[in-house]
DNA sequence: GTCTATACTAGGATAGAC
DNA sequence: GTCTATCCTAGTATAGAC
């Protein structure tokens, strides 16, 4: 079944995107972890970038899915914990693969991918609503603009604290995400 | 003169990781930013990997001199806020070299190098003893492990949230580096 | 200790048979 | 659409003259 192998593949370059990042993973390995030739990889994606670009289209994806899958219900601050509980999950499940320095590659070919800009412009619009919504009602501090909030949330994405606490192995994961959610919404400072 | 020589490697090499990382920098590009050739760079560093150590080390001696200027009669939670804008201050300037994936060549040359691993461990002892003291006075949330705080503080030094508003062009520098420094003690939740 | 020139290898990409 | 075999560039590292 090509969609089942081309899934597969995308698994790979996304584990190996999270393991080690984008310069550090090679061809040979992805198709390695695999199971099927080089050559073969290049049948199904043009380029190193354009395999990358569908781990990253992948992964964006999910996150639309998981957004579309909140109780509406639930006021937006909650909402917002909860997506920074998920982008927590998938991070600690060695899922979240990690963003291109400024100077890659990569970068270009994501900002031109319809598929990654469409998402990403989903999900901060989406965000930012819930945002300036969890502002009003007093939830978040207001006098932060709501696009420092945004990237605060995002950040959450590559946050090498995660990594440092469970290779640690002093807490569970569970205990991490609350750790980390904590000190993300109610900072570091005594309440 | 040698030591003025191989200072202005160790620049252009700290220079370059900042901006793109291990992987991606090339001795290439050192050695063209320095303005000598690359077989010169060999004379003085006999890898890639002790080139990338000796930045690291440099900024770490830096972290080391800052602590040491801090004044002591200050409290503690103070003397911490003030390490943190110091590190995103050297970022913002371009000069905080992002670390090795886990995964790197560059992670065991660092692990077996004595200068950065006692540099290290120096930083962290000391902020170590401020946290543990902050939280006795209840500056800081004492329900966080200090090993928490100690790395949440640390991720300040590669936090992406500094390029992204840098590059957003919206805000001064210190506007940015007051809003980050909100964020991270007092948290995004309002108080 | 700097240079030019070159060796060597890893790794991205392709040819061509099946 | 998979394979084996190969190409070719980029990039680390070194030789050897001055």
């Amino acid at each position: 079944m090509h969609i089942a192998r081309e899934d597969a593949i995308v698994s790979a370059v996304n584990r190996l995107l999270a393991e080690k990042g984008f310069e550090a993973m090679t061809v040979d390995e992805v198709a390695a972890e695999v199971g099927i030739a080089k050559a073969s990889l290049y049948k199904h994606f043009p380029s190193k970038e354009d395999l990358a670009a569908a781990a990253m289209v992948r992964v964006m994806n999910r996150a639309v899915a998981f957004l579309d899958s909140l109780d509406t219900t639930q006021p937006p601050l909650e909402r917002l914990k909860r997506v920074v509980r998920w982008t927590i999950e998938v991070k600690l499940d060695g899922e979240m693969p990690s963003l291109p320095s400024e100077s890659s590659s990569l970068r270009q070919t994501l900002t031109t991918n319809k598929a990654y800009v469409d998402g990403l412009m989903n999900v901060s619009d989406r965000l930012g609503g819930w945002i300036t919504e969890a502002q009003e009602t007093g939830g978040i501090n207001a006098a932060l603009p709501p696009l420092v909030v945004l990237y605060t949330l995002y950040a959450r994405a590559c946050d090498p604290v995660l990594g440092f606490l469970k290779s640690a192995g002093l807490y569970t994961n569970e205990q991490i995400i609350e750790m980390v959610l904590s000190t993300c919404f109610e900072g570091l400072n005594t309440r």
